[in-house]
This record gives C-alpha cells, structure tokens and sequence, in this order.
RNA sequence: GCCUCCAUGGUCUAGCGGUCUAGGACGUCGCCCUCUCACGGCGGAAACAGGGGUUCGAGUCCCCUUGGGGGUGCCA
C-alpha cells in the first residue's frame, strides 16, 4: 500500500487564521496517524497579493502549534520546490499537454468581451460560461496569434453533456453536469497558473495521496478530476472539510475582526487550549472525551468523526479550554507563565509571586484579564467608605471602624507575619467577640484593598502586603473612617 | 437566478432502524460553600426545522418544503 502523503497548502494572503490552522491540523493528524508524510506547501500564484512576512507567519504558526512538516520550503524534501512561484516552469508543459490532447485551447479573448458576456449571461439570469469561442480557432491562427505575441491564456475544455463525478470520504458521491462547468483558466496571461491548475499538478507531482481542503472547493472538484483524467493521473482522495464560522452567516474572518491564532496567544491563551479546542469544531472523536494532547489527537483521529456541517466559533468555549489547561498546570508552571502578564500590574519583585500564582490560578482562564485585579496592591486605590456597609455582613462605618481600631494593635502584635498567624489573631478575636466573620473580615479585606471584590481574602491580601504596608493602610482607612463620620 | 452541499438544545457535538422518556461539553438558571471575586459541589430549563413517505418500528432511510453554507473571478 502507498505511503499516505498529505498536504497543507496555504496562500501567504496574511496571517494564520484558525479555520486554516485547523484544516493544517486535521490533514497533519491524519498523515501521522497513517505514519504518512505532512507537506506544507506555500500557493502563491497571485502575485498581486504578495504579503510581507505572511510566510514567515505561517511557519511560525504551525511550529507553535507543534504541527511539523515533512516536507517544505524550508525543511526541504525529496518533491520541491514548495512554493508554486519557484515551480512556475513546469506548468505551462502539462497545460500545452492538454492543449495537445484537446482538453485544453488557448484563448485570446479580452477582458472587455469576457465582462460583456458576463453582462448578457446576468441579463438573461443565467450562470456565466465562457463561450468556448476560442475553442474553435483553427491551429494555424493559433499559431500566428501566439506567434504574434498577442496576449493568452489557456482553458480546460471542459466537454459537453457528459457528467463529471468524484467521490469524497465525507461528502459521498458527488456528479455534475458539464453543461454547468465553465472552461476555467489554467494558464493566467502572466503565465502563472491559477490555482485551480496549479493544485492539480502539484498535487499529483507531490504525490499527494490524500487532498484535505476546505468545502469551498467542494464544487470545482469535478473540474479538476476531469483534468486529472486528461492526464490519466490517479485521482487523490477527496476530504472537504467544513469551515469555522464567526455566527451562521458569516466565516471566521480577520477581516471582520475575528482573531487570529497569533492574536488569541498575544490575549493569553495557550496554545494547546487553542489547538485543543479548534480540534473539536467540527470533529469528533465519538466518545465524550474532551482534553486532547497533540499526540492523543493523533490516535484518536478518524475522519469519521469530520463534520459536514459548518461549526459555529465559540469565545466562551474557548475560555472554558484554556481555563482547564491552566487550572492543569502545576503552580510553578503557572507562576512562570503568568510573571510577564502581570509585570506591568504590579512590582513583581516586592510580593510573594508564588503565593500570588496560587491565588490567582484558580481565578484565570486567559492570563490577559490577571493584571486589572491586582492595581489595588501596588497602590491603595482611592474608594468611597460607602464601601464598608454591607448588609449581609451587617456592617456599617461605624461597626468598620470600631473593628479596625480594634484590630490594628492586634496584627501590630503579631510575632511573625504570616497568613496562619493572622488567621489565628483575627479569628480569636472573631470568637472574642461572637460575631461573624463577616462581620470582621469584609471591612479589613476593604481597608487593606480598597476594592469591593478582590482576586484574594483579607489574611491572603496582609501576607501579600507585608506587616508595614498593612498597618499602614489600615491607619489610613480608619482615619477616613473616622472622617466621614 | 443557476449549480451544489448541509440540517440534533443558544453553541460544539454523540447517535450510524428498536437499548432515545435523545447522552456529553460550553453557556444559562437555582441552591450550597463563602470576608468579596472566583474555584468547587448539587440540581434545573433547553434540541431531533416542517410535511409526506418506506418500515412491525425513524433522530437514524427516501422525497418535498424551509433554512443555512459553498460555487458561479486571469482569488485561493
């Protein structure tokens, strides 16, 4: 049996977005979990939409989500060049081929004739399809016209009243009829191939087994296996696979402001949150299993488990992920990943960071939303005393107060600063007092932050502060207290 | 318009003729826990688009309707 090859074959129109790193991860599971070979395999046959390090983006892309390639511009391999603009010389050959065989002609119509065709064919509320004018010019005036050097391009001749089929592993058997196919151009009047050609003899140059590509391509298909037929080249295997959408009508997009994968890593997301979650928009592994590595992805893969139907991108779901990844990262890890997110929040060399990571893991699910709730350390915010009534603690500004001169001398008297011995001191002075802890907490955690809610408790915030910058402000509050009074 | 594909809760999905009073997850709602915010625990609401067939029996097969996607470029 042949070696299963397939490929991933973006154009450098920008950066990577999720619905092509999906399908870049779908086809390189599927390569690895037949021990198959992944090719990258860069489609840059418009010149007019050359994009300054789009190609870099997708290396770098790819690599961060640990989808490494066989074969590619880069890393080389035994069937390149891997970028369509350095093949550009052997495709004319086979579009001459087809010329030879009848299956293709050379055209010569301008662009002004084609938009008035177009113009008749909308009037008439038909589909266009191209006349096959040039289809019948005779060789000699072919000849002479080319030789002439007038401007060409070549078209498949796609024939009449016949029907064009190909069966895809998702989608089934899929038959058109020809009369519905229009000569689509192989060769631009630049002399690159449009995509359409260009996939098809890459493909099959390549020795691409298996085509994985995104739906939209669902319907030209049977145009390029009728030119794969021409060639009496063996046909792929077909799997379309469904797009991401941002909501039911419209596809993810960066265009419409739809992150891309680069953008959700710099909002601090992780990466295997992402690439976990996107494997599960629009696939399946049949059971309830959720929580995937990269290599359990692989065993688990099975292209029944595809979608047909397009998937819905969820925000929220996504945030679910990464909250679980990051709730699965030991503290070190953790406290490691999330410093340079809060560098810029608070001075990290002055509090206990790893006591902080323990506080602040449970409460994150994307690192990006960590430095708004730690302002109130690096400085006691400016807040109304309004603050200290609370009902169900059944607290006042005046009860405040009272606890805060109460404890003050207390926490003063604290041998060691620590959150135990905090903990002892107000709780004895809690059951010294037969109240709530309510009662005592909600106003020392307000003095001490300043914010109605907070990412830690009150003995976890003066542990946090230290033994200085606690009392100090607590002094502070009490004298606003005793102010607004 | 024409061609083509798709169709289970708000979202991602399981289901491949009887085991479905339709399962899981996110979200949502309620309760518990609780010094706030979270975490956590428990519980609830929520779907087979509609209509015809086929069959002893249909979420599962077929047809139509409706809805949605894709194509209809010298873009990919």
């Amino acid at each position: 049996m042949q070696q299963v090859r397939t490929r991933f074959a973006p154009s450098p129109t920008g950066f990577m977005h999720l619905g092509g790193l999906r399908s870049a991860l779908y086809t390189y599971l599927y390569a690895r979990k037949n021990d198959g070979a992944f090719v990258l395999r860069i489609e840059d046959t418009d010149q007019q939409r050359y994009v300054e390090g789009a190609v870099e983006a997708i290396y770098r892309s790819l690599r961060m989500a640990g989808l490494n390639w066989d074969e590619g511009p880069d890393v080389g391999g035994d069937y390149g060049p891997y970028i369509q603009s350095q093949r550009k010389d052997m495709y004319l050959p086979y579009a001459q081929e087809l010329v030879k065989k009848g299956k293709a002609y050379y055209c010569f119509c301008t662009k002004e004739r084609l938009d008035g065709l177009r113009a008749q064919y909308e009037a008439r509320g038909e589909t266009f399809k191209y006349d096959k004018h040039c289809a019948h010019l005779c060789a000699d005036e072919v000849q002479t016209r080319l030789g002439a050097g007038e401007p060409y391009v070549i078209r498949q001749n796609v024939p009449d009243h016949s029907q064009a089929d190909f069966d895809d592993v998702l989608f089934g058997h899929i038959a058109v009829d020809t009369d519905t196919l229009d000569d689509m151009i192989l060769i631009k009047s630049d002399g690159m191939p449009t995509y359409n050609f260009a996939n098809v003899v890459d493909d099959h140059t390549m020795g691409i087994t298996h085509v994985m590509r995104g739906s939209e391509y669902l319907s030209s298909t049977p145009k390029y296996n009728l030119l794969y037929d021409a060639f009496g080249w063996q046909r792929p295997v077909y799997i379309h696979m469904s797009p991401i959408m941002a909501d039911a009508h419209r596809k993810l997009s960066k265009r419409h402001g739809d992150p891309s994968f680069e953008d959700l890593l710099n909002q601090g997301y992780l990466k295997e949150a992402i690439v976990n979650y996107i494997a599960l928009l629009g696939w399946s592994p049949g059971d309830d299993r959720e929580f995937f590595t990269l290599d359990e992805m692989v065993q688990a893969f099975d292209l029944k488990g595809l979608s047909k139907s397009p998937a819905v991108f969820d925000p929220l779901k996504l945030r679910h992920f990464n909250f679980t990844y990051l709730q699965r990262m030991d503290v070190d890890a953790f406290e490691a990943a999330m410093l340079p997110w809060i560098a810029d929040a608070i001075d990290t060399t002055r509090f206990d960071t790893r006591r902080l990571a323990e506080l602040l893991q449970p409460r994150c699910e994307v690192f990006s939303e960590l430095a708004p709730k730690l302002g109130f350390l690096s400085e006691m915010p400016d807040y109304d005393t309004a603050l200290f009534a609370n009902k169900r603690m059944k607290t006042d500004a005046v009860s405040a107060l009272t606890v805060l001169d109460e404890l003050m001398p207390l926490l003063a008297a604290v041998p060691v600063w620590s959150e135990d011995a905090l903990h002892d001191a107000v709780t004895a002075y809690i059951a010294g007092q037969g109240c709530k802890n309510g009662y005592v907490l909600w106003p020392l955690r307000i003095a001490l932050s300043g914010w109605e809610n907070t990412p830690a408790g009150a003995f976890e915030i003066a542990g946090l502060l230290g033994r200085q910058e606690t009392l100090s402000r607590l002094g502070r509050s009490a004298a606003k207290l005793r102010a607004a009074l």
